[in-house]
DNA sequence: GTAGGGTTAG
């Protein structure tokens, strides 16, 4: 054991006291201390020492003791040693206790009350460690009987209940804890103090109170300001985010990845990766953090070209994803966003450690990718071979898998045992996903059922479900029901007006079309441009909108389009002129069906990429019937692979046929 | 005693 140096002890002044061993500590019988130990005559060696040293020992015991075992074996030498009297020991003591997972209520309580003198830290000790635990009616009872026991608080005294306030999300209680203490005068000025109110008030979520204690407090720190930051980012206020993260004085690495991951989950990836840019400009260190924030950023672009340099920055900064589970998991995130599933999976596989991330990630990842099976049978083995338990999201992923792959009586029993066999209570989201696969499958009355049944709200991503069956499946009188609640939930999304108009297209409602048409005019809704995205070799993209011929090769596009039509129409293709959702001639239709993005960019990519080479298309909207046939088509004359990432999911194409059987 | 992270379906 090596001597203790705390608080000015040192072995040279205690002449002939040497730290006992270790072995010297068994000697009290374990029961006999399992609650309060009973005093007893002191081990000589020891206990010849004053007790202030002896106190400054004991602390650094208990500071270096970690399991419960050690800590009631301290406890007995405490009392034996007449150091219970201490109570900056005892105070240590509970700490200890309550930074394991010992309940307050027995041990350290206890301890508390046999006390025999009790200063603010030996109150706040136990405060604390309700605090830790959530249990904000035990602090502020606690901290009434200190009050009344004439001892006043300390800074720690508040930023305990502070955060046991934000915990509970009380915010009455909150505020009247913050004017008691400005009744003692002096804590509103220290710096913890003022960061916990900061961070009570966010998660209170009443940002114009923590924006008010920044600006009043006299000094504010890093964590000040990155508190601040990530609560406007989490309110989706990325401009008072970005204005505060550009007024810091300084920015640690901390800072800098609070407003990369801001810009990620605001779905702005564009601006997340042109700040980490200057990040690294500015030469600050990036951690596993900042690239899972990176690397999400790049998964949402979806482009290949960031997953190379992405990888490339991991393995600079030695965050290999083999060995590091959060880049790992991250990465395989990432692969799959940009449909190369195959290198998703090599990374799930050199991963040594993985964790209900990486299972979920590459679940989603098969199940989006249109390999369904792979997706279950992930699921099976990770609930067989590990002790890793689904979450929530693994639910998603494999609910969604079922869906793709028709699976219906499979997804019904997963469904059941969420709650059943797991204890996870469906959410709005896992109904969407079974109302999609109960839609797929043309059970479209069914799923209408569930949602009228179900016991949460359901949401916009519920009814759009259904709707997205009803396209499938042309139902025009269900799509009005879903519709009608669409258009309540998400009243400017254009997607789903856009969706009912098409199926009353489908199905030669042309009057409806007219209807819905007028409906957007009245809102001043429009109706996006299709675009497509083409990444070439270099990693230059080239950009398509549907009847663009403004490409610089415009004129060879369209010869190979009009080649490749000849081909497809020799082998039985027909131009599905539903997919046109104007009443205009079919002459027209045939003409602005050739037009779309997605054809123009395949016909530039087998321009210009190497024969046998997949073609991967990004596209904002969702793909048409029409075009969907014509890549099967393309897929099987051409005999390249084809990957079309729609707003939706993904296309893989090969050999005449689609990884989403027919069904998006 | 206080700040940043990766998986979510239509």
């Amino acid at each position: 054991m090596t001597a203790p140096t705390v608080r000015g002890w040192s072995p040279l002044r205690c002449r002939g006291f040497h730290a006992p061993p270790a072995s010297s500590l068994k000697f009290i019988p374990k029961q006999r201390f399992r609650h309060l130990p009973e005093q007893r005559s002191p081990a000589p060696a020891l206990w010849s020492l004053p007790l202030s040293d002896l106190e400054s020992y004991f602390v650094s015991l208990l500071n270096a003791s970690a399991t419960l075992p050690r800590l009631r074996q301290l406890h007995g030498l405490i009392y034996r040693s007449g150091l219970h009297q201490s109570c900056f020991v005892l105070t240590k003591l509970i700490r200890s206790l309550t930074a394991l997972d010992v309940p307050v209520e027995s041990y350290p309580k206890l301890i508390f009350r046999q006390a025999k003198w009790r200063n603010p830290f030996l109150y706040t000790a136990l405060i604390r460690g309700y605090s830790l635990r959530g249990n904000l009616a035990d602090c502020v009872d606690l901290y009434g009987s200190m009050r009344r026991d004439g001892i006043s608080p300390v800074t720690f005294t508040f930023t305990a209940i502070f955060k046991a306030c934000g915990e509970n999300l009380d915010l009455r209680l909150g505020e009247q804890m913050h004017c008691q203490m400005a009744l003692f005068g002096g804590f509103g000025s220290d710096l913890y103090v003022g960061n916990t109110l900061i961070d009570m008030y966010v998660k209170c979520g009443v940002l114009g109170s923590a924006r008010k204690m920044f600006d009043l407090m006299p000094e504010r720190d890093l964590i000040s300001w990155t508190t601040l930051i990530v609560a406007y980012s989490k309110s989706q206020d990325m401009a008072s985010a970005r204005r505060l993260f550009d007024c810091m004085p300084e920015k640690d690495a901390i800072a800098w990845t609070a407003m990369v991951t801001g810009f990620v989950q605001n779905s702005k990836p564009g601006e997340a990766l042109k700040l980490f840019d200057r990040m690294q400009t500015a030469r600050v260190s990036l951690d596993e953090y900042t690239l899972a924030g990176v690397i999400s950023a790049c998964a949402q672009l979806g482009a290949s070209k960031y997953a190379k340099w992405v990888s490339e920055i991991a393995e600079e900064n030695m965050l290999s994803p083999t060995s590091n589970v959060v880049v790992g998991s991250a990465l395989i995130d990432m692969y799959a966003k940009c449909g190369q599933v195959d290198d998703a999976y090599k990374v799930f596989e050199a991963m040594k450690e993985r964790n209900v991330y990486s299972y979920s990630s590459m679940i989603v990842g098969f199940a989006i990718n249109g390999q369904p099976k792979a997706a279950i049978s992930l699921f099976h083995e990770m609930l067989k071979s590990t002790d890793i338990r689904p979450n929530d999201v693994t639910f998603i992923g494999v609910l969604t898998a079922c869906s793709h792959g028709g699976m219906v009586d499979q997804g019904r029993q997963i469904f059941a045992s969420m709650e059943k066999t797991y204890g996870i209570l469906p959410n709005a989201d896992h109904y969407a996903c079974m109302v999609d696969l109960l839609g797929r499958a043309g059970k479209l009355t069914e799923a209408l059922e569930l949602i009228r049944k179900m016991p949460v709200e359901p949401h916009g991503g519920v009814w759009g479900a259904l709707l997205g069956a009803c396209k499938v499946h042309t139902d025009p009188d269900i799509a009005e029901i879903a519709a009608a609640q669409l258009f309540i939930f998400e009243p400017d999304a254009v997607g789903n007006y856009i969706l009912l108009s098409n199926i009353y297209a489908s199905s030669g409602r042309w009057d409806d079309v007219l209807r819905v048409r007028k409906l957007m005019r009245g809102k001043k809704l429009r109706k996006n441009p299709g675009c497509s995205w083409f990444e070439a070799k270099k990693g230059e993209i080239h950009e398509f909108f549907a009847g663009d011929t403004k490409h610089p090769r415009s004129d060879e596009i369209k010869q190979v389009l009009d080649e490749l039509v000849g081909r497809l129409e020799a082998s039985g293709y027909e131009p599905i002129l539903n997919s046109v959702a104007y009443d205009v001639s079919d002459k027209d239709k045939r003409r602005i069906l050739l037009g779309h993005s997605e054809k123009l960019a395949l016909a530039f990519g087998i321009l210009s990429s190497t024969s046998g080479s997949t073609i991967r298309i990004v596209k904002n909207l969702r793909i048409c019937e029409d075009c969907h046939s014509f890549m099967c088509g393309a897929s099987q004359v051409t005999g390249r692979d084809i990957v079309i990432r729609d707003n939706m999911r993904f296309h893989h194409f090969r050999d005449g046929a689609c990884s989403c059987r027919n069904f998006w």
